[in-house]
DNA sequence: GTTTTTTCTTGATCTTGGTCAACTAATTTA
DNA sequence: TAAATTAGTTGACCAAGATCAAGAAAAAAC
């Protein structure tokens, strides 16, 4: 491990909008500040925490990306999200006190790691920072049912579809381009996540570009057409 | 609605260990029978609540069964989940302040509906309460990931014999035969839990039944051979 | 700057589960 | 109790996506 070790405040941190709560005291977001642990920077390949780690720690991702995924007992794997800066990942450790899947950057990235016992005793004393907590869990709640719509309901066209308009969307929140993507991930993690093989993304992939929905070359994206990408989630 | 509104206390009730924390002082218990709304009667066929329904509740289910689905813009239905006695479901509703989903009761229930501001209030004070709160989001989100699994790397048979495991274990759980189940919700529901569609969950029981894994008559299922289930859902 | 490895693309073929349809068995309603 | 409705089963056929395989293009390692 490579770790690097800095403090940071979170008052100074421009991704706080969106892993903190909104309208904060200074008073309050100081005591904020005081729990965020330490910051670490993980390479690309490595992991922020396994399967069977210890829970202790939130994380929320200042730089990066990651993906968390799961294995099951005779070994199959599901990616079972990307996350990018701003998001906080670990709230799978909090049920058993360890965690149940895997964190690994995807490119180089910096985290905050946020002692859960301090979240905890902090949140009990204010209130925006309490209810911040409950807001992100049930945001996964409702995400991961989005997926399940994806995975139970949708064909290979329909979720790549969503999967790229999904990514453009929170990418554009972080003041990226709407349409210009750079994709973190292989197709045989794009697969995983979708519930289909790599050959499946990469051919589906060149339809879109035949259809000039899409321009792709290798892992750079370019969207030509978003309306088309909704109609193909949304046909009429 | 054919509610009843009779009020019960949580000290009395034979789900308090499924659905609160089990090490309270008897003060602390108290003060959570007293945010415990009202206990209403939902019927066979009847929503709980909606998808778009203002968030004001979690609710506990005291007696009966029901799902939870979710619509998507152009009518592609997904049910998220199966949910028993002792089970608490509106989580959904936190993040946006309202529900996204439909809880439809598929036999007569009682729940208990729980404020979730007074939960949050309460939950400041009492911290067995609080870390309750949080792990069974955690729980949901870590159950939502095995769905992820399921949905996207496992096949029919899998899924079913997952499914069926899955359904006993937690009907064992609650004092009911480990091997004798009856099901509460239609072969078009459990293909739509499992992304699969009616017919194919008919040949799925019908294939188990000519294995000698399971005897099905309509809603009963006998599972006679439950370490078969498991080595098909982990194949060796 | 080569070599090696990894990732991606594309074609041919196969399989699983979907679709359509007919029929049976339960349940509900009248 | 009969009629109507809903739920479930089974067969024939089809299609989407998986599998297997070969080759190309990047990226990483040396």
């Amino acid at each position: 491990m490579n770790y690097q070790t800095i403090k940071i405040a979170c008052s100074n941190c421009n991704m706080r909008e969106l892993c903190m709560p909104i309208s904060l005291s200074d008073g309050d977001l100081e005591r904020i500040d005081a729990i965020i642990g330490v910051r670490k920077k993980i390479k690309r390949g490595e992991s922020l925490y396994h399967n069977g780690d210890r829970f202790n720690n939130l994380y929320a991702i200042r730089t990066g990306f990651f993906k968390t995924c799961i294995t099951s007992e005779d070994g199959r794997d599901q990616v079972t999200g990307f996350q990018m800066a701003g998001e906080v990942i670990g709230l799978d450790g909090i049920v058993n006190d360890y965690h149940t899947c895997d964190a690994v950057a995807l490119e180089d990235a910096e985290i905050c790691a946020m002692p859960f016992a301090q979240i905890e005793d902090l949140s009990r004393e204010v209130t925006a920072l309490q209810h911040h907590v409950h807001k992100i869990m049930s945001r996964e709640i409702v995400r991961e049912h989005g997926v399940m719509l994806l995975l139970g309901s949708m064909r290979a066209e329909e979720r790549l579809a969503a999967f790229l308009l999904n990514l453009a969307q929170r990418l554009h929140a972080r003041g990226f381009s709407k349409s210009e993507l750079i994709l973190r991930m292989t197709r045989e993690e794009i697969g995983s996540y979708l519930g289909l093989k790599l050959e499946t993304i990469s051919r589906t992939f060149s339809r879109f570009a035949e259809d000039g929905i899409v321009d792709v070359k290798q892992r750079h994206v370019h969207i030509l057409n978003t309306q088309a990408l909704q109609d193909i989630v949304n046909p009429k």
